[in-house]
RNA sequence: CGGGAUGUAGCGCAGCUUGGUAGCGCACUUCGCUUGGGACGAAGGGGUCGCACGUUCGAAUCGUGUCAUCCCGACCA
């Protein structure tokens, strides 16, 4: 490729509504082009790295048995009804009506369509297992779209789904699957680390999340996720799923006797433990949530902060939030009670749901709120003075410093883009929908599933947080728009124009992914660019191609070298 | 949806307080000059000042509304 052919505009400053660097660079470098809010147009240079991730993840795929097909983008929306999710999914669905008034979506993820395939599609535990993939463009409604491609409301994907005929079956396919992403990861150039992670609503299942670490540098706050991983063991998952053993802490008040005293304006944990002189973790602390529109009081130690999505899933939910204002007053009036948010306890509450976390099980002459404004009950103990919960659960988040649950040593924390997640469906979808196939005994049974998602677009969005400096883009060879530019310094000196064009044709002969910088622009300007742009190597043409000597740069450490036109070529030959 | 901010040329910004011919840098076009780290000179082209309504002789500037975008929280590849 010609360089003054590119269709590529560099700019010579940051986007000012970029926030993250892959998004600052990937517009600065005329990668991609904001087209609406959270979607993108990708240029040729980015759908040239975006090709190159997809065919990794093919070849992979491919490679462990999978199979490529493709479904629409658009979908009815019967089949969502079906599955039940037409009405839990929530306003990420981006849904539509056709000119005859039907109700259709945009495909946020298949597994409905998946599914109906399968059941037209596979009568006969003979044709199992099987796994279909896609990658595909979808589309997701998000609530705040940002970071650039990291995450998008339209983004590339790529979806696989497994189908086998019993739970071992299940097993066989998750485990090949983890190995093809580590594999395609690897490929892509990006270290990734397997975290378990939440599986949502549907109980007994297991789902991991692939995690490029990006908390090493301190500026970067692309990463969303927080991951507790094990300094000594391999555990390592996903904030909303890690749990830990609790590091020993006072949790007897010492409170002579029960008795509700006067907490002047000390609403928060911090502010009551300093006015009784006690430390947070003999206060048992209380949280008004909603949880599909139901109010959940969550108790839970002083010193420690509620995990929604594990409180969420005490109650197989959909949507969790903290309770407003108003909606603590709803249940006070409801109760019979007067206090707000600070002074909430657990005792006289009615029409809502308690759940107690492990933390709070064990204390003794604790402080607790007791439904009072500017009151608390001090030296309570449970059974005595205020009813345990039946429902109590590991409903709490975990801290760096907690120990390992299966080695004991210190779990520690750190920041994660998901760039895959693995996951077991079990027959959440197939009983839903009735897709069953006959078994070796001759009965109908529902599928076994699984599903494996990679964020491509992500991907490629990550390489570029892990892979940069401050003149622009390094990207992983493998994933590199192309391999090598050859640049002339001087459009004007025959004998560098004439060297680097015969080392654009060699290597162009040698079907190497080779752009030449023929554009007449100053040096300056084009190994800018070329820094920007990011290809792995450079080769410089200049001044002492007198001596037959060009400069070689390797982008990945920015090393250069002084050698012969000949081995320049030799070298990017030999990659 | 809640909290904060911003909308002026392709990009980055000034002008707005105190209403009066719409500006700067980069990019773009032409010419000259220059060629190892985003040169220089000259001459150009490009903007319904997000949109609507209002106040006014007159609105980028003041008011109301609206839309969009960005940041912080609930979503997830």
């Amino acid at each position: 490729m010609r360089m003054s052919n590119l269709f590529v505009q560099t700019l010579r400053e940051f986007p000012a509504d970029a926030e993250v660097m892959s998004h600052k660079l990937l517009v600065r470098a005329g990668y991609i082009r904001k087209l609406a809010n959270g979607v993108y147009n990708y240029l040729p240079l980015m759908w040239r790295v975006l090709k190159k991730v997809e065919n990794i993840v093919r070849e992979e795929m491919d490679n462990a048995g999978a199979q490529e097909l493709l479904m629409p983008f658009v979908q009815p929306s019967e089949l969502w009804q079906e599955s039940g999710r037409w009405d839990v999914y929530g306003k990420e669905l981006m849904r539509l009506r056709d000119r005859h008034n039907r109700e259709m979506c945009l495909g946020p993820t298949h597994e409905e369509v998946i599914t109906s395939i399968a059941r037209e599609g596979i009568r006969s535990y003979k044709q199992l297992p099987v796994n279909l993939y896609q990658i595909q463009s979808k589309f997701r409604d998000e609530i705040r779209p940002r970071f650039g491609l990291l995450r998008g409301r339209e983004f590339i994907m790529k979806d696989a789904y497994s189908f086998d005929v019993d739970e071992a079956g299940l097993d066989k396919s998750y485990e090949v699957m983890a190995q093809a992403y580590r594999n395609i990861f690897e490929r892509c150039g990006l270290e990734t680390k397997m975290v378990q992670s939440d599986s949502g609503a549907i109980g007994g299942s297991v789902s991991h999340e692939f995690m490029v670490l990006v908390n090493e540098e301190a500026e970067n706050n692309a990463g969303e996720n927080d991951v507790f991983y094990c300094t000594k063991c391999g555990y390592s998952a996903n904030s909303n799923h890690a749990i830990s053993i609790l590091n020993p802490v006072e949790t007897d008040g010492k409170f002579a006797k029960a008795e509700i005293i006067d907490t002047p304006n000390a609403h928060t944990i911090e502010g009551l433990a300093e006015f009784l002189n006690v430390p947070t973790t003999v206060i048992c602390k209380s949280m008004v949530y909603v949880v599909d529109g139901k109010y959940v009081v969550a108790l839970i130690r002083g010193d420690r902060a509620v995990e929604e999505t594990k409180l969420m899933n005490v109650f197989v939910g959909n949507d969790i939030r903290i309770a407003r204002n108003d909606e603590i007053q709803e249940i006070m009036n409801a109760s019979g009670l007067n206090a707000v948010a600070g002074f909430i306890g657990p005792k006289g509450l009615k029409g809502v749901e308690i759940v107690a976390d492990e933390t709070v099980k064990d204390l003794k002459n604790f402080v607790v709120g007791c439904n009072q404004i500017d009151k608390h009950l001090v030296g309570a103990n449970w059974g005595v003075d205020v009813e345990l919960p039946t429902t109590i659960a590991d409903i709490r988040l975990v801290e760096e410093n907690d120990k390992c649950v299966d080695c004991g040593a210190e779990l520690k924390v750190t920041k994660g883009i998901e760039v895959g997640n693995i996951f077991k469906l079990g027959t959440k979808y197939s009983k839903a929908m009735n897709a069953t196939f006959t078994d070796k005994d001759g009965k109908e049974k529902p599928f076994i599933m699984g599903c494996y998602g990679i964020g491509i677009s992500r991907t490629a969005a990550a390489a570029v947080e892990r892979h940069h400096d401050e003149y622009g883009i390094k990207w992983p060879l493998a994933i590199a728009p192309y391999t090598v530019i050859v640049v002339p310094v001087s459009n004007q000196d025959e004998t560098q124009m004439s060297v680097a064009e015969d080392i654009y044709k060699q290597l162009k002969a040698k079907n190497i992914e080779v752009i030449i910088d023929d554009r007449d622009e100053r040096a300056g300007v084009k190994l800018k660019d070329a820094d920007l742009i990011g290809i792995p190597y450079r080769i410089t043409v200049g001044k002492t191609i007198k001596d037959n000597l060009v400069e070689f740069k390797t982008r990945a450490t920015n090393d250069m070298e002084t050698i012969s036109p000949e081995e320049a070529v030799a070298r990017i030959l030999a990659l």
